[in-house]
DNA sequence: TTTTAAATAGAATAAATATTCTAGTTTTAA
DNA sequence: TTAAAACTAGAATATTTATTCTATTTAAAA
């Protein structure tokens, strides 16, 4: 690759590697992806720790600045650390001066709702009931998924999220009208995770009554008390998230599954090491 | 000075100052106020530029570390680099909720990085380039929607959206391997609308090429320049997401297609009044 | 294929950086 | 005023960190 100009600062960086970026090395090319994923971290870390944490060599990240015409990987860091220093203050002059217009005013009235669901979840998630539910998943064998309609997705995200941590964990999809035959083999070690908000699938409750007659536990995460999940449930989380133009935020939703996931892959991983 | 409780943030550091800053020896209280005067500095340079700018000894930094009870300057510094990644919103959440433990400690990451990801996802998209993809995506006959494996929940999530709003939208779910089949029948008056973070889902991208093949538009959302998906789409839209615990938030990602679908609808519905 | 060039990993090296140590100074208490 | 303690500066040292170099691998051209 011709080295062109250099880049002065966080945007040139971007600029060029848009352009030119596919001339790139594959390695090389790797490494302008990884800088990209997670800028925060390069401006703070040893070229040893990023290295190390986007699998390559350190040498080959000073390869990639001079590549770019920098002199090392210090001047490459240069660039992200500026960023650092500059957006945080004319970033929030740019927000409160200009009001966002067409499709990004929309934008910002559902990251609105976003926040306000995160701030609302925190005030109505009880820390006892969370607990309950997490020590019961911990408990399980398999851990099936039920979410229909509108919480599909975060059905499907939390099939992704226990994976990801080496947790069983079956979505019932109930692909070809098979939901209740997914459901059929669960037993009383497995665990039932459901999600439904109004207006509630009707789907769901009919999978959850399966669970219970196979005396199944199940762990429901629902918007309020009135929700027929929170009756039928063993164990149930409120969790009411805010809308914006008919459409209601499931950001509080996925934060409740992370964070869900992570510490029943906590608990199983200390349980585990204490011989239980 | 009797060493305290060392300072665990940036926070704790100035309330230590503000309570016991007073009983520090001359020069460490000249030190303390030279500091906290320009914190962004002390986060970039080194001891030994610090304390050349303010008029001491590099030792003195270490000195006034220790005193503090950390082990040394670089504990010092990593406070006033915490400090910046840290954006000023959830830091005013932070201080509204009492400190939280367990599994709600860790909706709380997660939910700050869910706000960072809304705050970035502001500066990064391209108000144009928005508009270029609702233009695109109002006059597609049908919405073929692509998204694998992580991405998979906003795919669906976006099927639903579209859906609710009147859209004829398809979700390439690629039931039994058939994802190629589901696109082939694809053309130049549709649209694709393609979502892919790092790590890329190899699938999205062979599913891409198929409806290039076929002169489909592809709006693809994607979270950097070096996305393969960002040279093979028509549109793309740049959109990175803040990441906890290893788990990569999707708020931003969820609020863009709420507010495309939203966008979309509005455009057709203007379009149809004005007998387009 | 075969040859040539480019790219890469890993070790070796050079530069920089923080920390410790010591001698000297200032402050505090008697 | 004197003695003891606390503080500080600056040099010396140990550590960390980026960079260069070389052998090997991979890709491209003939």
């Amino acid at each position: 690759m011709v080295a062109p100009a250099p880049p002065r600062d966080f945007d040139d960086f971007k600029d060029l590697l848009a352009t030119e970026g596919d001339r790139l090395p594959r390695r090389l090319k790797h490494v302008a992806s990884a800088l990209l994923t997670s800028p925060d971290d390069i401006a703070f870390s040893t070229a040893a720790q990023i290295s190390k944490k986007i699998g390559v060599q350190p040498s080959t990240l000073v390869r990639f600045a001079q590549v770019l015409g920098l002199r090392g990987f210090s001047e490459l860091q240069a660039l992200f650390r500026e960023r650092l220093r500059v957006t945080p203050l004319d970033h929030r002059v740019r927000i409160a001066s200009l009001n966002p217009q067409g499709t990004l005013a929309l934008f910002e009235g559902f990251a609105k709702a976003a926040n306000k669901s995160l701030e609302q979840a925190r005030e109505t998630l009880d820390p006892e009931k969370v607990e309950d539910a997490v020590e019961a998943l911990t408990h399980a064998s398999t851990i099936y998924i039920v979410a229909s309609g509108r919480s599909f997705p975060a059905g499907a995200y939390a099939t992704y999220a226990f994976g990801a941590l080496g947790l069983k964990a079956i979505l019932v999809d109930q692909i070809g009208g098979l939901g209740k035959t997914q459901l059929s083999s669960s037993s009383s070690n497995d665990a039932v995770l459901a999600i439904s908000f109004t207006p509630y699938a009707y789907e769901t409750l009919g999978l959850i009554e399966i669970a219970s007659a196979n005396k199944t536990p199940t762990i429901a995460i629902t918007d309020n008390v009135m929700s027929p999940l929170a009756s039928a449930a063993t164990i149930w989380l409120e969790l009411s998230e805010a809308d914006y133009a008919s459409f209601r935020s499931l950001s509080a939703t996925f934060a409740l599954i992370m964070a869900l996931s992570v510490a029943i892959a906590k608990k199983r991983g200390l349980e585990k090491a204490n011989g239980l």
